[in-house]
DNA sequence: AATCGCTATATTTATGAAAACATAACGCTA
DNA sequence: TAGCGTTATGTTTTCATAAATATAGCGATT
């Protein structure tokens, strides 16, 4: 018996970021590039680059910077804003899962 | 922004009860009858009875149990386990919620 | 100005889960 | 033993989502 959970967090009723969104986030960071970060994830291009699009568009201030054209067709950096975005969410994750495992414990009679 | 949350418990890596599953046993509690619980949750007859046999075959003792034929077709009836488990369940899912507002409150900065 | 890899977006196709439909079996009651 | 409403189960159809495919545009570099 194991208990499971997910979180997420919404904005005006619509998914802001959750575990999907995260991970990308990440692959973004590491790559600098949606192509490559949706390559790495097994995602299409359009996938990824919708989920990013719809956070800017909720976020206070932009997740990602994308740029188009340049020397290498261009990239997309993620923001501090975005980094801590990360941080912040995977921190209470973390903390929602040891909560739950120790609760769960004591219930198992 | 609102942080949403999900919890389930599994079994052998199978879902064994989640909303859904307990949502439908509350029903059933107080139809005593999976079609008319079914009918309540305009879910299939069929979708509701699959739910229910999988946690009936995933869980240690019996949460329902089910009489075919008789005065009124049949019935089922929910155990003493399958009730403690609706109460364990929504206990457990309020405390995370909880938890969850009271940790998400002092991250937005 | 030609190239390159990326962003951006529309359209079509696949896929898998849910719903819908159909039908059998059961056993008390009358 | 006929009827009723339920449990039980197989088959078909729908539908929403994801994936696949296609194509245009961008701009630093050479």
């Amino acid at each position: 018996m194991e208990i499971k959970s997910r979180i997420w967090i919404e904005e005006k009723g619509k998914p802001f970021i959750g575990f999907g969104r995260i991970n990308l986030l990440k692959e973004v960071e590491k790559t600098a590039s949606i192509s490559a970060a949706a390559r790495a994830m097994h995602m299409s291009y359009k996938k990824a680059w919708q989920l990013l699009d719809q956070m800017n568009k909720l976020a206070l201030e932009p997740v990602v910077i994308k740029n188009v054209g340049g020397k290498s067709g261009g990239g997309t950096q993620v923001t501090d804003y975005g980094v801590l975005l990360i941080q912040k969410f995977e921190e209470l994750n973390t903390q929602c899962i040891t909560f739950l495992e120790e609760e769960f414990k004591s219930w198992q009679s």
